[in-house]
DNA sequence: TATGAAAGACATCATGT
DNA sequence: ACATGATGTCTTTCATA
């Protein structure tokens, strides 16, 4: 489906690194002319493979305190409303500034990457906001104290 | 310690969307003069704000089934141990390819986010690769079903 | 698909308001 | 903070292989 030789991977690999080097730089390093550079990317894009640039914030608009949090409800008689409440509890959460990521895990539970200034204000919010929803059979904190691989995700995931 | 003025983020949230808008492009949607924008990126760049330019890869080198794990090991009669365990146990997972993220969680856990091309290949390897790592106490695997929020978050971290 | 050359667009910087 | 203009660099296009 997606066939890419290894110029195409070298050049996804630097600009992951650093997207603003110029075409000519990215030659350079490769020993190719850049207007061939410049027909890699431009399929790459067309292709979809690159799907977009984007900004990694810095340490100062980054959240200190992150917890990863699951949450279980509880499986209701009827499995209509189990279905309309996670879509509720997702959308809720969504809309936070401080949480991070929102992912559906399976038919009952909800992963949310919270973010907060401090490990206070985020043991608050997990139990002002998210403890408080009914019918929860299972509600679990997984602080994280410090990324070895991804680093980066949080200045990519951060809102400003 | 760090002072945002709407300007700044106006043009952050713009970057984010999309980080290869020229500074004209930009300068029009704000309604703002070129100099002023050039100005404001390369002092967002300076102070770090900015921390760098990347791409997001698309759905052709996605996984296609993700899950976050947490791994917690048991607690040994020799606290240096556990410490050395689990930085043991984060290094090995960073260096595999299908294993997108890794983070510490609290003293005897943790946390990785896996993906691989099928739910078969990922349940394989969770028992292939980490349930059997040696005095662990519990193994938890959270099936991520879909991302509401922070979606991109794959393209982001996935490795080419 | 790859390349080289040429044209146009852009970032950058200095200077002044 | 904004405006303007000068400069060099980069992107983009196109003709050709």
């Amino acid at each position: 489906m997606v066939q890419l030789d290894d110029l195409d991977r070298a050049i996804l690999r630097i600009l992951k690194e650093d997207a603003r080097l110029t075409i000519s730089e990215i030659a350079e390093r490769l020993n190719r002319p850049e207007s061939t550079i410049h027909f890699r990317i431009k399929k790459l894009q067309e292709k979809g493979i690159i799907d977009r640039y984007t900004i990694v914030l810095g340490k100062d608009l980054q959240p200190k305190a992150l917890a990863v949090v699951y949450i279980q409800a509880e499986t209701p008689i009827i499995e209509d409303f189990l279905e309309r409440y996670i879509l509720h509890i997702m959308k809720t959460l969504s809309l936070l500034p401080n949480v991070l990521a929102v992912a559906r895990s399976g038919r009952d539970g909800v992963i949310a990457l919270i973010g907060e200034e401090s490990q206070e204000k985020l043991n608050r919010f997990v139990d002002e906001t998210i403890k408080v929803l009914p019918t929860l059979k299972r509600v679990e904190v997984l602080p994280i104290t410090d990324i070895t691989k991804g680093n980066g995700i949080v200045g990519f995931l951060v809102d400003v």
